[in-house]
RNA sequence: GGGCGGUUAGCUCAGUUGGUAGAGCGCCUGGUUUACACCCAGUAGGUCGGGGGUUCGAGCCCCUCACCGCCCACCA
């Protein structure tokens, strides 16, 4: 027995050696995998935004992950799980766009495109390689010889391909639509980056010729020439659709027109309500239902335009109190309402006020009709005519997306229902640059100019776009490689919950379009680590916990099992010190076991016939039942129930009370008995070490290297060593 | 407004198809037995949020109420 094992277990000076090993071994990659695989087992590593470090989410949701691939490739599958980083476009940019304003005071624009790119690029990178420390930290079997960034060259192809298909598709168009316009940033945002604010100001009802109209905001009113009213407003019914009124506004006479439209709730103030298409979703949609104008009243920063008359060139934030004023005065205020609670749409990364504005952006369509010519979704022939929101929908109805979280099905269904189109472009540098050109009324989808007088269109793609094509462009695509052939469609997909809508119907979305398959056939959703009052952990709360620091305190061992261990899939935890310290205790216990039954077996040949005992012979039995039983779990995703029957059975079964029984027989004089107890002891060893090798590799790794084998067996890694028959 | 979760021991949470309530931490008592004090043996602690129903049997299924949380939409 080797002189560490009179030692307590020490997780810092084992845990670097034994990644070596296994680095060194080539078993990340499949192709190196020893004996005959077939069965591939694929995850994708959701790309981690290179905007700083890992947080303890990133350690639970690795933990899970190489909990899946460890298991598969020990029953003998070409396990691949492929490592990635994520540009992170806007949060990245906006995060060194902020260092460059408070460390020298200058905005992008002073800086420049170019250089700002540059900066952008140098920081990303730096934090990519703090990033794939940490995963290596972790311990996570990833395949590094395919790893992939959503901004590098073989993606930046797949991200072209992908562009130009939708676009010769007819899915990808540009057109004049209203945006969230984030002046601060001078970007658009999508849906999903905005945050309601809740605020209290004041509502005003103006004199609108015969109606009374209710504002909160009467800076956006200058050009409201439609008033809309419920159909069947009683109030309302001596109006007639399309009658026009002629009535006295804000910088004089105008010409208004009665519009007659579900979307005026008759409950909502006045019930009767004027529109400002240029500003607002809502009016927008209205507008675009009877084909009304649409005149832009604000500019893209923040000011009023001509049309304010004597208010223009004014910031909207200041002009408010100015126009009730002249209102007031026209003796067109009819009252004001000092309570008024809104939620106000702001930017998750300025904090500025979204102003919808109507530009011209690029967008995919989600209900354009097109023919697909492959198709392996069930329900979707080849050759079909049909949309994207149907692809997404049947990818998952069919269960060729298998989501068995039943909650989270119910939640992707009801999103993709009401699924918009999706706008694309994003008014930022950092990012993959929108391939197409203009000259004059010509436009040309192509990665590099088309000639002299071609402009390139200066936004760059939403980052979604690049991630959603993940589980295919890490696999080489738009090539038809051998490992997309391989390894495609991946086989396990585990994110958090908050990017369901974000990004796993995305990649649904793409895969379905570009391959004709699913990107995964089983998503597990799993829940957020939170602190000890049950926040998010976040770098603007600074509750943020370093897992390297609890790496170096307690073993990254310790730590994946506190995260996994008792946090049902799908459900919130909180994350708490003493779990952690309690599986460093546990990872100790293992390694005690080990020395005692390494002392009591020392110069023995292993040879599993010689266990004859009838005791023995149950022990083996009710192992098997274990073991059958944590393999079920496994298959089923249930790493929280096999990890926790592992601990139980180590530490409450076979060291409480096997290896207390096993002194006295150790003892006996019947050599048999003695030496069927000792093969006992050893079998089952190598099985707790074996099936608690996903979710504690390094322990189980350090411990396997040092069991005492039969003769005929070949020393080989714990990693690749065969997960027990059940 | 729409949707989805949660409510189980002092705390944090498990409980896979309905079959006599579990873990970690904490508390208390006793142990320097040669694997381990990062330990061992033992003790206390729950009418599983309330009410109703189905069933031979419900923490689990159905209905209903309460409270907590999250997501989405929107507030002219």
């Amino acid at each position: 027995m080797h002189e560490k094992f009179t030692k307590p277990y020490e997780a810092g000076a084992t845990e670097e050696a034994i990644y070596t090993t296994w680095e060194t071994s080539g078993f990340f990659n499949p192709d190196n995998l020893p004996g005959d695989r077939v069965e591939p087992y694929t995850v994708v590593l959701p790309p981690a935004n290179v905007t700083g470090v890992l947080h303890i989410g990133h350690a639970y949701e690795s933990s899970i992950q190489d909990a899946a691939i460890r298991f598969a490739r020990m029953r003998g599958k070409r396990a691949l799980w492929i490592p990635g980083t994520d540009s992170a476009a806007i949060a990245t940019q906006a995060r060194v766009e902020k260092n460059i304003q408070k460390e020298e005071g200058k905005s992008r624009h002073d800086v420049g495109r170019e250089e700002l790119v540059k900066r952008v690029t140098q920081f990303a990178k730096n934090s990519e390689d703090t990033i794939l420390g940490q995963l290596r930290k972790m311990g996570d079997s990833l395949d590094w010889s395919r790893y992939a960034y959503t901004l590098d060259e073989k993606r930046n192809s797949a991200v072209f391909t992908a562009f130009q298909r939708m676009f010769d598709a007819g899915l990808i168009y540009r057109g004049n639509r209203i945006v969230n316009w984030d002046a601060k940033a001078q970007t658009t945002i999508s849906d999903d980056e905005i945050v309601y604010v809740e605020e209290s100001s004041k509502f005003y009802y103006f004199q609108y010729g015969p109606f009374v109209i209710g504002t909160a905001r009467p800076e956006t009113k200058f050009g409201d020439k439609y008033v809309v009213v419920h159909p069947d407003d009683a109030r309302y019914k001596e109006f007639t659709h399309g009658q026009t009124i002629e009535l006295e506004w804000i910088n004089g006479p105008l010409t208004a027109t009665v519009i007659k439209d579900e979307a005026s709730d008759p409950a909502i103030g006045t019930g009767a309500m004027t529109i400002t298409p240029f500003h607002s979703h809502i009016d927008f949609e209205i507008a675009e239902r009877y084909n009304l104008d649409k005149e832009q009243i604000i500019d893209t920063y923040g000011k009023l335009l001509p049309i304010a008359g004597e208010f223009a060139g004014i910031p909207i934030a200041k002009v408010r109190e100015k126009i009730v004023e002249k209102m007031n005065a026209k003796g067109l205020l009819v009252k004001v309402d000092d309570k008024y609670i809104h939620n106000v749409a702001t930017s998750e990364r300025t904090g500025a006020m979204i102003e919808p504005q109507i530009m011209k952006q690029w967008f995919i369509g989600v209900d354009t009709p097109f023919t697909i010519s492959h198709s392996e979704i069930p329900g979707i022939p080849s050759g079909s005519e049909t949309t994207l929101k149907k692809l997404m929908k049947a990818a998952v109805a069919s269960g060729a997306v298998a989501m068995p979280q039943e909650g989270f099905k119910k939640t992707y269904m009801h999103w993709v229902d009401n699924l918009r189109d999706w706008c694309i472009s994003r008014q930022i540098w950092f990012g993959h640059r929108i391939p197409v050109w203009y000259k004059n009324d010509e436009v040309k989808v192509a990665v590099t100019s088309p000639g002299e007088q071609w402009e390139q269109d200066p936004d760059v793609l939403d980052t979604w776009f690049s991630s959603a094509l993940w589980t295919f462009s890490t696999l080489g695509w738009p090539e038809q490689t051998k490992d997309l052939r391989d390894f495609h469609p991946t086989s396990f997909m585990s994110p958090a919950y908050e990017i369901l809508q974000l990004w796993v119907s995305r990649m649904i979305l793409m895969s379905t379009f570009h391959l004709g398959q699913v990107p995964f056939r089983t998503v597990i959703i799993h829940g957020l680590v939170r602190d000890k009052s049950g926040h998010k952990f976040s770098k603007s709360l600074g509750n943020g916990i370093d897992p390297l620091e609890l790496i170096k305190t307690y073993g990254a061992d310790a730590l994946r099992m506190s995260l996994v261990v008792g946090t049902a899939i799908g459900n919130d935890s909180k994350f708490d010190e003493s779990k952690v310290k309690a599986y460093k205790h546990f990872a100790n216990k293992l390694w005690n076991i080990s020395r005692f039954v390494f002392t009591n077996t020392e110069g023995i040949e292993v040879d599993d016939k010689k266990i004859s005992s009838d005791d023995d012979k149950k022990l083996i039995e009710e192992l098997g039942e274990i073991a059958k039983d944590v393999t079920a779990d496994l298959e089923e995703h249930r790493f929280h129930l096999a990890s926790e029957k592992l601990y139980h059975y180590a530490w409450h079964r076979f060291a409480d009370s096997i290896i207390e029984e096993s002194k006295s027989i150790l003892m006996s004089e019947d050599a048999e008995v003695k030496q069927s107890r000792q093969q006992t002891l050893l079998v089952i060893l190598r099985s707790i070490i074996t099936m608690l090798h996903p979710f504690m590799p390094f322990i189980t790794e350090e411990i396997w290297h040092h069991m005492p084998r039969g003769k005929d067996k070949v020393a080989q890694l714990l990693i690749v060593e065969e997960w027990p028959k059940v």
